[in-house]
RNA sequence: GGGUGGUUAGCUCAGCUGGUAGAGCAUUCGCUUGACGUGCGAAAGGUCACAAGUUCGAAUCUUGUACCACCCACCA
């Protein structure tokens, strides 16, 4: 029975929610006890979704919400249908969003991006997704979202990480991805490249700059119309039209002809009139005026602006007005107005290209100008080479013809600008025979650069301003609009302007992608609904160009790219950007042949395989430990480890691809290993025998042993391995030392081997022997070696708190004694000892070298920094000098010094040190040296960050180690663009989970915003079908498209039609809707009535009367179970034939009949809109408002006063006829809603008398059927 | 410049395999006892933007026009 009173969305929510998930209803793998009762599902078909993954850092908002609604619509649909269903949810770690939130969030805590450095920066902000999306995924459930949440994934998930990876592997080995430089759009503020989409416009008023650049002179009529009319008082002229071009506006200004035809060589002069009444001018009459000034458009249209000698307003303010009005029938910036007392012709006007731009500070990057191929007026000029002379002296450059050049816009001449414009890039592109030098003059900080001359060091900004004045001064500039409005690209995350530039990135060759995701749809593999996105789809998949895929973030996946050594781009002497990697610098793709490893196993450390032997002896002691040091180290699995013959191990190696691997093998693993590479010809890098002889215990089996040695194919293992290394135990008493050092020396010149003497076991030798030489053997680089730094002893002024870089002072006693002390904790193995030259470190030196007895060197760089003028202060002098410095505590990198030595010097000077060290050819140096100097060997050598290091501070002989290789291969700092990884996510999402990807692959539906359409669905066509091919070559196409239909919902917008944004506060919060009306209110508000592609208003009245809709189904339930109560059982067991049904019945049914079929269908054709119309008309409307009235009476056995009625038999079963029909539409109407209105509907089915073949939720009953 | 969608009752929107216009909200009038005032019964309100065409018949199909949104590209 359910509770009197109105519905109560809340409580009811709550408790089914606990129920639903208790129960596990969400996952496909659920089976119904009606399900387990009937035959088996094994073949079920399946329904997937793959839902779209909202940011990890963020909230839900309506637009989610509404996205999950229809995803789970269509979720139960198929459920109730008998499908597999799954709907599969996700978090997105958004990149460059993120990256950008959390470095706010940082702030707040005064922390920066660089302090944390890269490893904690992303461990922290991993953490803060996952804490922001908790919040997320709560929603989530509350909005009775049935997805499998034990599936759910983030993007950044270890598993998908790989995934992705691989995708970047493999389509750089099918030459899908490359690297090569471009003009991209690059953000100096966050230091990175961004795609287009990742760039917004602003709308701005920015300084138009006409400047001249050698010959042409367009103005020259100008001055002729100056100087014909300037000296005029009046000019006569004939008024000609009254009205604007289209005929319908009157101008405070009028067009005509200068009386007696004032003509200049293109035709007739225009003259724009102010201060005259509109009356008049609509007439038609003869004006008299004085010429006030031109207004000019560089393409040769000059018109007179004539003003009335009785106008006694503003004229500079009605010119203005003029201006807009011209302007704003045609945007033609090469408008200005010249007033004649503003005109010094004699000064601007003469020979010279005059060009229009409003980035002046590119133009040291300008190759060529560029003219519209039709535009008579340049025609002489094009193909040759001008001397012209610009603000550092004079440059030669070369006319060109370009269709992209706009006759009719500015000058009609256009300065091309490769480096610092995509058009003009696009432009040198097309004319390769020119040949343009890029040149770029911008580097990455947004600032001039060398090319630039006196400029150098400006930002682009300060750089307009000085350009301004000094083209000013020496009159190149012509004209200045002041009022020119433009857009500029801004960077979406942090608002600052885009700067494009060259620059060297890895990119995706879409085109044979683009190929095939346009092939799919077009043969209607994948449907797009609706319908007219399916164009737009198609015209992106023609457009698109090549798909900048890296970013210089932090917060993503890093790209799997390792280069032979320090790269690194830079801009050369001319211009150029280039690419260097170690000393080699690029200058065609092959050169990168040899220097970049694709691959996201780390190549400094190769992959280590440990071959365990008989009884996994080592495997279970020794193999951990390697395996804990080094993670990628993989224990091999051999079959019968107690009593492996060699085909176990054959089985066991086949698994693994040891190419170029280390090989750690132990005892008997030692001969199979040999016995496998020998016989499948694999090249190793390195095999390690531990033990091998270990397995021959007695005599005669040690014979053949050695035997064995002659035989283990030395010849062909030297052509394969190229380390060999073996480790023994000697105390086989059947078998000498010397016996096997000849038989190896004579075998395996080549090979390195240890003798350990006190191994007490055969076949355990004693554990310990072997880490140390082991962890030696596999530092790949071991060219340095390793470098022990020891800090000074005390001073005095160590003692009193006082600054001292170079003051030399020598050490006190005690810090005498503590070097006395420090003696016995150094090893014996160093080779030399380096000093700071300052006292206190050379007497330290002096002082360990009594026992140690080595040569001790001074060298200059070891010197502690130079404190300048704060040499000698105390801590407590120094913080009442510079308080706010000395609260930072951060004097190692802003001192507040006047002298001394910076930070950075230091860090120069320590570098050199190193370097120097590196070639220095010593092994092991003891270095004696200061803790500033320290701090720099742990940031530099350590990877610590200032922070850190400073924390880090080395006490009075301190010994530290640290390890001068570098390794060989460096990973390429740039992070994946966040849609490289979303662009696969069906096929990620359903790789992690074993069986997944054969039984939910291809989806059926993706259902997302149509907003996205063109960032998302178009990336998911190009690399899912790319991936699903990889994975099997076989696949049909049906097999490797994503999905078989997209589905794109509107944008919800508010009441006003506008859409939802925080900025704009005129979001409804999706959860205080919840709260008052219930999910299931808001749920059908987003269906009810909405059809694809078509944006919706929401606002709280839809709620509202929805949860009327709700509070209606309550009522009639309750009416019905009330009135069935009784004969509950017996209903649930009648057969429909048997019963005698009215004529109101009758139409009922087939009512009922028609709603299945329709609401079916509906829903087949995803017109979900349509469908809950029909549902809420239906259910209202006619089972409640008609068909529950009609028979009230027939189900009441009481009258008013209280006399039984209804008990003649014909009464009775006509009573039940009515008490079965209103069960069973009502069941009816439950299933049929469920869908949109889950909640409810099973909270009240769960109160219908339950039938035999029902399930145990309405989420898995069977779908009506008429 | 290229493209897409929209124009239907006062408001927000459905309807478009062609057959005399629909819903919610708002408005007006009337309803107090048996599921429900978050309700019930009724009423009023539209030459379905405009024009032409196809058709026996057009909101629905075709063409064109106007206006309003939006998307993409470009803006030297």
């Amino acid at each position: 029975m359910l509770p009197k009173g109105p519905y109560q969305p809340q409580t009811t929510e709550e408790e089914i929610l606990d129920f639903w998930l208790k129960n596990k209803f969400y996952s496909p793998e659920y089976k119904s006890q009606k399900e387990l009762s009937t035959t088996n599902d094994e073949n079920r078909e399946t329904f997937s979704i793959v839902l779209p993954p909202p940011n990890a850092n963020g909230n839900l908002h309506l637009g989610h919400m509404s996205g999950y609604v229809y995803q789970d619509l269509m979720g139960r649909y198929y459920r109730m249908k008998g499908k597999k269903v799954l709907l599969l949810p996700g978090k997105d770690h958004a990149g460059i969003l993120t990256e950008v939130v959390f470095e706010k969030e940082l702030e707040k805590e005064g922390l920066s991006k660089k302090s944390l450095g890269r490893e904690e920066f992303y461990k922290r902000c991993y953490d803060f997704c996952i804490k922001n999306s908790e919040n997320a995924r709560r929603q989530e459930r509350n909005i009775g979202l049935s997805a499998d949440f034990d599936r759910e994934l983030f993007t950044l998930d270890p598993k998908i990480v790989d995934e992705v990876l691989k995708a970047f592997e493999l389509m750089y080995e099918d030459k899908l991805v490359y690297r090569d430089k471009r003009i991209i759009n690059w953000c100096p503020r966050c230091q990175s490249a961004l795609a287009d989409i990742d760039t917004e416009f602003k709308d701005s008023v920015s300084p138009f700059f006409y400047f001249k650049y050698g010959f042409l002179d367009p103005e020259i009529d100008a001055i002729k119309i100056k100087n014909d009319f300037s000296q005029m008082d009046e000019v006569k002229w004939i008024f000609e039209r009254s009205s604007s071009p289209d005929g319908k506006e009157i101008y405070p200004f009028a067009v005509g002809t200068i009386d007696g035809g004032y003509q200049i060589e293109t035709g007739e002069m225009i003259v724009h009139c102010i201060g005259y009444d509109n009356e008049k001018l609509i007439k038609g009459d003869v004006i008299v005026g004085k010429p006030y000034a031109i207004m000019m458009r560089l393409n040769k249209k000059f018109s007179l602006i004539l003003s009335n000698p009785k106008f006694d307003g503003d004229l500079d303010k009605e010119l203005t007005k003029l201006w807009k009005v011209a302007e704003s029938k045609k945007r033609d910036a090469g408008i200005h107005f010249i007033k004649f007392e503003d005109f010094p012709e004699d000064k601007y006007y003469t020979n010279g290209f005059v060009l229009g731009t409003v980035r002046p500070e590119t133009k040291f990057g300008d190759t060529a100008l560029a003219v519209d191929p039709d535009d008579g007026r340049y025609k002489d000029f094009v193909g040759k080479e001008f001397e012209v002379k610009t603000l550092l002296g004079t440059s030669k450059i070369k006319v060109i013809a370009d269709n992209a050049v706009d006759e009719s816009f500015g000058t009609g001449m256009v300065k091309v600008t490769p480096a610092h414009s995509p058009e003009d890039w696009d432009i040198a592109k097309r004319h390769p025979d020119e040949a343009f030098p890029e040149k770029q003059v911008i580097d990455f900080n947004g600032k001039m650069n060398h090319l630039a001359g006196k400029y150098e060091g400006l930002s682009v900004k300060e750089a307009r301003k000085v350009m301004l004045q000094d083209m000013k001064t020496n009159g190149m500039l012509v004209y200045l609009d002041e009022n020119y409005e433009n857009r500029i690209r801004i960077c979406e995350r942090c608002k600052h302007p885009i700067e494009p530039l060259i620059s060297y990135q890895w990119f995706v060759d879409t085109e044979p992608l683009k190929k095939e995701a346009k092939r799919l749809v077009e043969v209607g593999l994948t449907e797009i609904m609706p319908e007219g996105k399916k164009k737009t789809y198609l015209q992106w998949m023609e457009s698109q160009e090549d798909w900048c895929i890296t970013r210089q973030l932090w917060w993503g996946y890093r790209v799997p790219v390792w280069y032979k050594g320090e790269h690194s781009q830079y801009i050369t002497e001319t211009g150029e950007v280039k690419e260097k990697i170690g000393d080699k610098v690029i200058n065609n793709p092959e050169d990168y042949e040899g220097l970049i490893y694709v691959g996201h196993d780390n190549p400094n450390v190769p992959q280590i395989y440990l071959i365990p032997g008989k009884h996994g002896y080592m495997s279970r002691k020794i193999f951990p430990e390697i395996v804990e040091k080094y993670p990628n180290a993989v224990t091999a699995e051999i079959e019968n480890i107690d009593e492996p013959s060699q085909e176990d191990y054959a089985n066991g190696l086949k698994e693994y691809d040891l190419k170029n691997s280390v090989i750690i093998a132990h005892s008997m693993g030692c001969s199979a290993i040999i016995n496998y590479i020998s016989e499948k010809n694999i090249p190793i890098e390195k095999l390690v025998l531990i033990a091998p002889k270990l397995i021959f215990k007695e005599k005669d089996k040690a014979k053949r042993y050695t035997k064995m040695l002659e035989d283990l194919r030395f010849d062909k293992l030297k052509t394969l391995v190229k380390e060999l290394v073996i480790i023994y135990s000697d105390n086989d008493e059947h078998v000498t030392l010397e016996d096997i050092n000849e038989s190896i020396k004579k075998q395996l010149p080549y090979a390195e081997y240890a003798l350990q003497k006190d191994a007490d076991h055969f076949a355990t030798p004693k554990l310990d022997i072997f880490p140390q030489y082991l962890w030696k053997l596999l530092e790949n680089q071991n060219k340095y070696g390793e470098i022990s730094v020891l800090r000074h002893g005390e001073t005095e002024y160590n003692k009193l708190g006082k600054f001292h870089g170079i003051t030399d002072i020598e050490l006190n006693q005690i810090g005498e004694q503590q070097a006395q002390n420090a003696i016995e904790k150094l090893d014996s193995n160093y080779d030399v000892i380096i000093t700071s030259p300052l006292k206190r470190a050379h007497q330290t030196a002096n002082i360990v070298n009594e026992k140690l007895g080595l040569e001790i060197i001074e060298n200059e760089l070891l010197k502690e920094r130079n404190f300048g003028n704060l040499e000698g202060l105390t801590w407590e002098e120094f913080t009442d000098k510079h308080p706010e410095e000395a609260s930072k505590n951060n004097i190692d990198f802003q001192p507040a010094l006047e002298k001394g030595e910076s930070i950075e010097a230091v860090e120069k000077r320590v570098e050199e040190f190193i370097d120097w060290l590196r070639k220095s050819g010593y092994k092991n140096p003891l270095i004696v040296t200061h803790a500033g100097i320290i701090r720099i060997f742990e940031r530099k050598l350590n990877n610590l960050t200032p922070e850190q290091s400073r924390e880090n501070d080395p006490k009075n002989l301190e010994l530290r180690n640290y390890s001068l290789n570098k390794p060989e291969w460096i990973q390429d700092e740039d992070v994946l663009d966040t849609w490289f990884s979303s662009g696969q996510w069906p096929y990620l999402t359903l790789m992690v989970k074993e069986g997944d990807f054969e039984e939910f692959y291809p989806t059926q539906v993706m259902e997302t915003g149509w907003d996205i359409l063109l960032f998302w669905v178009t990336r998911m066509m190009l690399l899912n079908p790319y991936r699903a091919k990889k994975l099997n070559t076989d696949a049909t196409d049906e097999q490797i498209v994503p999905f078989k239909d997209v589905y794109l919902h509107g944008l919800v917008l508010d009441k006003n039609g506008v859409k939802m944004s925080k900025s704009k506060g005129n979001g409804i919060d999706p959860f205080e809707m919840m709260q008052k009306y219930g999910t299931d209110a808001l749920r059908y508000s987003f269906v009810k009535g909405n059809s694809a592609g078509q944006n919706y208003r929401l606002y709280e009245e839809k709620v509202s009367s929805n949860r009327n809709f709700c509070n209606k189904i309550w009522n009639a339930s309750k009416f019905v179970l009330f009135n069935i109560e009784d004969s509950a059982d017996k209903l649930i067991n009648s057969d429909r034939s048997e019963l005698e049904f009215t004529q109101d019945d009758t139409e009922m049914l087939e009512h009922i009949d028609n709603l299945i079929e329709e609401t079916t269908r509906r829903l087949d054709e995803f017109k979900f809109g349509i469908a809950a119309d029909e549902l809420y008309e239906s259910f209202w409307h006619y089972f409640a408002d008609i068909y529950l009235e009609k028979i009230k009476t027939r189900l009441y056995t009481k009258d008013r006063e209280g006399n039984p009625i209804n008990t003649s038999d014909e009464e009775i079963k006509s009573r039940f006829a009515a008490q079965w029909l209103i069960l069973y539409s009502l069941e009816t109407y439950l299933k049929l809603l469920h869908p949109f209105i889950p909640f409810l509907t099973e909270k009240i089915w769960l109160s219908l008398p339950k039938r035999e073949e029902e399930a145990e939720t309405i989420m898995y009953s069977n779908w009506p059927e008429s």
